[in-house]
DNA sequence: ATTTATTACGGCCAACGTAACGATC
DNA sequence: GATCGTTACGTTGGCCGTAATAAAT
């Protein structure tokens, strides 16, 4: 039994060796190994049940499962890299506008209860507590 | 340091929180543990920046961003989805279609360079081997 | 008492790096 | 010799389950 689901590193080799042209290539790029790109593709083809690529002496090509597989999985990365800006983005609204003079470890539970509340009313609050300056 | 990418089993967890509202029901349907959801949602949002829940003792709740990270991430398992069905109904096109009465053991190289010719230059080729019947 | 999330501890296994190999150019 | 993919071996780090903790209903 190979890995037991398919996961984003999978993709990431896949769609890197269509884009190389080579396991080489593409392992250089991530910073891996050559032969774990080569394990990792072998181990989805399996799961899969169909080859993704053609392998020559010259490098790989996709076969045509392969480019369809390429399609979904760059789609797939796209969005979580979409996800990580937006979400990046939202967690600076109003980083350091809101400035409280307690340190949180004095720990007052009238505070935390107040902001606890607050927080189930309107659930986009974020909160940053700063030990020192 | 958390793990060391956003992989997909992750964002299964905080799909699967968000839709039952609690780490506890999440874990159950995904036949894990809770602490294993505590956990990677903990380390996703260290990674992030930013917090996806707001934690009750009557459950969980998104937040402005765990929204936005819950859309794009049902669109990223979505399209792997769909990438795993096309390419199993590529990889059945013309199973069982192509019989050729020589077992592969017997190993003349010339069936398999011919093969190998022709899978280079159409890369859709499905190749599938018998040993007995 | 029940339901909720969190966390420390110990173990497991998926994935990796190293290294050796086979094949082609 | 250089380039390419594959495979065996040993290790490690990410993840999990168990179990204990804490807070609220």
């Amino acid at each position: 039994m190979p890995g037991s689901s398919i996961e984003l590193r999978h993709i990431s080799y896949v769609v890197a060796a269509s884009e190389h042209g080579s396991f080489r290539r593409a392992a250089a790029a991530l910073g891996v190994q050559e032969s774990a790109i080569s394990r990792r593709v072998r181990d989805l083809e399996i799961r899969l049940g169909t080859a993704l690529f053609v392998r020559s002496h010259s490098g790989v090509t996709l076969t045509l499962a392969g480019k369809q597989f390429v399609d979904r999985g760059r789609k797939a990365l796209s969005e979580i890299g979409l996800a990580r800006t937006e979400v990046a983005a939202i967690g600076r609204v109003g980083d350091g506008e809101l400035r409280i003079g307690i340190l949180s470890s004095l720990g007052s539970s009238f505070l935390a209860d107040l902001i606890q509340k607050f927080s189930e009313k309107y659930a986009t609050i974020q909160m940053t507590f700063a030990d020192g300056d």
